[in-house]
DNA sequence: AACTACTTCAACCGCACGTAC
DNA sequence: CGTACGTGCGGTTGAAGTAGT
């Protein structure tokens, strides 16, 4: 090994000698070094020498302006180097070593929540580090993917993870396609399918570049089984992110779920739910032989990372109002959220036990449906029917109010209307659910504030417009229209299987315009977006969002 | 001892975001 | 408003270390 030895001067007069120990640093001079302001940069590991004058400017000028260190000092580094090695390496309290078990263990229970959120991660980990932990957990997937692990341990639960709301506004539900491919890496054939066709679908649906993020979306939010979504596909929803970029606005994928997803016990409740039936919720991955890639549902569970990111910080998707919407209507009027809080978690033998016994015996699909839909003896569509109705005779209450408080926030016409105050509507749903009626009066009170929450962030343009129209824009965008009507229950979207019945329902739901036109083309592919009043936030999606 | 395969981890890269100009 | 710059983040790479043969 050869060492070259450089002394310099400094600005600040310190003088250094580099002595650039490592076999990269041999190469000095040819590739590892890189121009950078007429100044060569060195690349390639950090000599002790090179630390030690980091060290010591960071000492004396503080962190930050890593772009001054070269100029200030003798390194030959540039600013995203010294910041890295700085943070990774120099700065003080850094816990070196291997992760203890505590560690591993809340790195696992952080990576359910978060995703690939290292540096939030390394915020939970004193003296760890966001390279640290990633290089802990890409390690530690192929380990277990090798072993033919679930990337989770069955004690990994939903119920079990502390409930951030950090993450759950923030990151949690942000989608990205890197989700897409964290997930597709982890060798779920069913979801490589389901990909796939997703990806066949981008290519050819204009505008529909987005329908993976929006798909991992939407199960979100239904907490949709495979058997849901080897059947039907789910609407393009553009990301927010690319909305915002392409100019057009949609509700969708845009809301603060801080308010619907209120606590842990929502998902805890929903978990508890499908316990009855199944098996916890647990993050199990996805490359289990024994999961013989059933139930992603399971795996897909609302905060699993597998289908979140956080890339879209700004961006606060809607499957939280998703989520939130269906206990006014899938659960048993009498004890939906009775039996939410009284079932008792299962034991953790149960659920580890559990976990292959569902691997291998997946319930049936009518037990799906009717766990989500147990409490609708008639069906879900005279359950629409049913609300449609009532929405209509409110509609004309509704409008008679001016007052934008008295619609609750439903206006959805400023970012004011998201604030809804923790213990609003959305207290009164998880607080009373005494009698069916009450459930559906009070799902029809709470919509207005779940959906202008869902608005967040892609707030609709025009107020004047809102004036008129509101009521029947409140109700295209309710999650339980769209996804339990035209997905859970009908299948294919796109495809209804009774389009007149679907059409009437839905047309009702969603009012149709006065001169007869619905918001809605049940069947037709080839619908046109809603346009006028409706379309300040539908104008700009793609023909396909036409039911 | 030599070779290979595999693992670990430091560092780089590209991208996104925020801010100053 | 557009651009440049600084910073941070997550993904990826490749050198070094280790285990197995």
């Amino acid at each position: 090994m050869s060492y070259t030895t450089t002394t310099v001067e400094s600005d600040d007069g310190m003088q250094s000698s580099i002595h650039n120990e490592s076999p990269a640093a041999d190469s000095i001079g040819n590739d590892n070094r890189s121009r950078g302001k007429g100044k060569v940069l060195k690349k390639g590991p950090w000599t002790s020498s090179e630390d030690g004058i980091l060290i010591n400017y960071v000492k004396k000028h503080g962190e930050g302006n890593w772009n001054a260190v070269q100029k200030h000092t003798s390194l030959s580094r540039c600013g995203k180097s010294c910041r890295l090695r700085w943070a990774n390496h120099l700065r003080p309290n850094l816990k070196k070593g291997a992760f203890s078990q505590e560690e591993e263990q809340l790195i696992v229970e952080m990576h359910a929540k978060m995703g690939n959120k290292w540096a939030h991660m390394a915020e939970h980990l004193p003296g760890r580090t966001d390279n640290e932990i990633k290089n802990y957990w890409n390690t530690r997937i192929k380990r277990r993917q090798r072993a033919g692990l679930p990337l989770y341990p069955p004690e990994i639960h939903v119920e079990d993870l502390q409930w951030s709301e950090e993450y759950t506004t923030s990151n949690i539900f942000g989608v990205d396609r890197r989700r897409n491919q964290d997930f597709l890496q982890l060798g779920n054939s069913k979801a490589n399918a389901l990909f796939d066709d997703l990806n066949i679908a981008t290519s050819l649906l204009p505008g529909a570049s987005d329908l993976s993020d929006m798909f991992a979306c939407n199960m979100l939010g239904t907490g949709a089984t495979t058997s849901r979504y080897e059947s039907y596909m789910p609407p393009i929803l553009p990301s927010p992110k690319r909305l915002l970029e392409s100019g057009s606005r949609f509700p969708m994928c845009s809301s603060n779920i801080k308010h619907e997803f209120q606590s842990p016990e929502h998902f805890q409740n929903t978990a508890q739910q499908k316990n009855h039936k199944s098996c916890s919720i647990s993050p199990c991955e996805v490359d289990h032989p024994r999961n013989g890639n059933r139930h992603s549902s399971d795996m897909m569970i609302p905060n699993s990372h597998t289908f979140t990111d956080g890339m879209l910080p700004t961006s606060k998707p809607i499957f939280g109002a998703v989520k939130l919407e269906l206990p006014s209507f899938q659960y048993s009027e009498t004890s939906a959220f009775d039996l939410w809080k009284t079932t008792p978690p299962s034991p953790q033998s149960d659920l580890v036990d559990s976990v292959d016994a569902y691997i291998q015996s997946p319930p049936p699909l009518e037990i799906e449906e009717s766990d989500c839909f147990s409490s609708c003896d008639t069906g879900l569509l005279d359950m629409l029917l049913h609300e449609a109705k009532i929405k209509t005779s409110a509609k004309h209450r509704l409008l008679s109010s001016s007052s934008e408080k008295s619609f609750g926030s439903a206006t959805c016409t400023t970012d004011a209307t998201l604030n809804v105050p923790p213990g609003g509507e959305t207290q009164i749903k998880s607080g009373e659910f005494e009698d069916s009626q009450k459930n559906l009066v009070t799902s029809e009170v709470s919509i207005p504030s779940q959906l202008s929450t869902a608005f967040a962030g892609n707030v609709v343009k025009t107020e004047e417009l809102d004036q008129v129209w509101e009521p029947k824009r409140v109700d295209i965008t309710r999650p339980d229209v769209l996804l339990a009507s035209s997905w859970l229950d009908q299948g294919c979207f796109g495809i209804v299987r009774d389009s007149s019945s679907m059409s009437d329902a839905l047309a009702l739901l969603l009012g149709g315009d006065d001169t007869g036109n619905s918001y809605v083309t049940v069947g037709s592919s080839s619908g046109q977006a809603p346009r006028g009043v409706g379309s300040c936030a539908w104008t700009n999606m793609p023909p396909v969002w036409s039911l």
